[in-house]
DNA sequence: CGTCTTCAATAACGTATGTTACATTGCACA
DNA sequence: TGTGCAATGTAACATACGTTATTGAAGACG
């Protein structure tokens, strides 16, 4: 449906050309498919084929223990891409589901192939999403392991609304929020009770305001400063721009 | 000093030339440091020139909040590779501390340039090993965030333990093991007391002998039955080989 | 070959967060 | 425009883990 937040997102790194463009849009309508609110797209021990692109929606990757217990690993929003290359790969390790109804677009290896051949630009902004990506896992690995319930609540809130102004879907201070609190505590590792004694103490400081399927962040900075949020981690600044990725052409050889 | 363990890594994922050998090889005896025990590589902050390959000792990847609090993100066993394309990113979000005395070979974007160019296979051993560590970095995030005490340390053991038995440095049932009970505090986000109680349970329970520097796992499959532990996240599987990755080269166009 | 420092072990006590249970609100859909 | 189910909110109580403190063992180093 929309590609903009995508391209939006990637020229904030690298600029793209307008063939580069062309490329994009075309990979986006080419083999477009659409779920429903709370299904599986992927499932873990499956065999990884193509490369999701995320359209419109939200969706996240969870992993799940015989047991039950869930644990969300990652929140994929409007024009996020899961796993550039995962084909390599025998199969799935986790499993991805949407929350709101999605549209994605299927990226095929033989686009890749063919990105990767003529489209320096285009394979630049693939690895800078492929390594902002990993940097992200690891702040979460952080929040769990050391940030208080209420530091890691208002951590992934901030986490979620520049990710989400990256990708140009915030009006004001506010934005569409479709998480429920139990999205929310699966993401963060916490009960779904604490999940909502945290939110009840977030919006008592003023920090937040959410309703409904609606958050505003009246005062970012002070949000930021709650969460201890250090945003050089999602490596928005635009200084890398002059640089290309290496790494590096098929060949096409099997064996 | 050892290429061993990176090639034998490699070469359980991805058939490597005799050419592709010497490439390796030679990049790794080219730019080569030492490093003492417990003294930082690379800080935070900083800008990231070369990728790092570890040819014998450990290291750690961590985080710090202002006000002290530290997390080890990951750990880095002989034949590991620190990031590969790191540099198209401009400052470091995090820092690479030793553990033991270190050596690591610094890899410049020129080698991955060439390798690029001409060695498909190399390219696709190094996204293997991109895809992994951001595969164990999901699954740290899955042990912080569900996993109790008990389970998370016997499944960091029972990882670190299957990383260095592919690398070829596990001896019968036992193998080094340089990490303090503090290191392993700040990796499963416990306090070090409590990390030391539950290593005495693991021992009182046979699952584990840790003395000195020096780690048994008699019964592993009991270790991960412990630990909930599913080794499919390290993508050991060796069927795998067929493929090459795409995604390519840079054509040195500057932006 | 003592001395220093780091690491490991253990105890007593404190608390952030989990659990269970139930009431309330909101919203999809008949 | 009810009616039902999911999501949110709250309370009482339980516990896994953190904190502080102290002691002993083990390497490092002069």
């Amino acid at each position: 449906m929309s590609l903009a937040s995508l391209v939006r997102k990637l020229e904030q790194f690298v600029r793209l050309s307008s063939v580069d463009h062309a490329i994009l849009n075309r990979a986006s309508t080419e083999r477009v498919r659409h779920f429903g609110p709370r299904v599986d797209i992927v499932r873990e021990g499956e065999k990884p084929k193509d490369v999701h692109l995320i359209l419109s929606g939200w969706a996240c990757r969870y992993k799940q223990l015989e047991d039950g217990r869930r644990q969300v690993v990652s929140f994929f929003l409007p024009g996020d891409i899961c796993d550039v290359n995962v084909f390599i790969l025998r199969e799935m390790d986790h499993s991805i589901g949407t929350i709101t109804a999605v549209s994605i677009a299927d990226l095929s290896r033989e686009f890749f192939d063919k990105v990767a051949a003529a489209h320096p630009r285009i394979v630049t902004a693939f690895w800078w999403e492929t390594l902002v990506n990993a940097a992200i896992q690891r702040e979460w690995t952080m929040s769990l392991g050391q940030r208080t319930a209420l530091e890691r609540m208002a951590h992934l809130l901030c986490e979620i609304w520049l990710r989400l102004r990256l990708a140009g879907l915030t009006r004001g201070d506010s934005c569409d929020f479709p998480l429920t609190q139990g999205d929310l505590a699966d993401a963060t590792g916490l009960s779904k009770v604490h999940v909502n004694r945290t939110l009840q103490e977030l919006r008592a400081d003023g920090l937040i305001v959410l309703k409904g399927k609606t958050l505003a962040v009246p005062k970012l900075d002070r949000l930021m400063r709650a969460a201890l949020f250090n945003p050089n981690y999602l490596h928005m600044d635009h200084e890398g721009r002059q640089f290309d990725a290496v790494m590096t052409p098929p060949d096409a050889v099997a064996g």
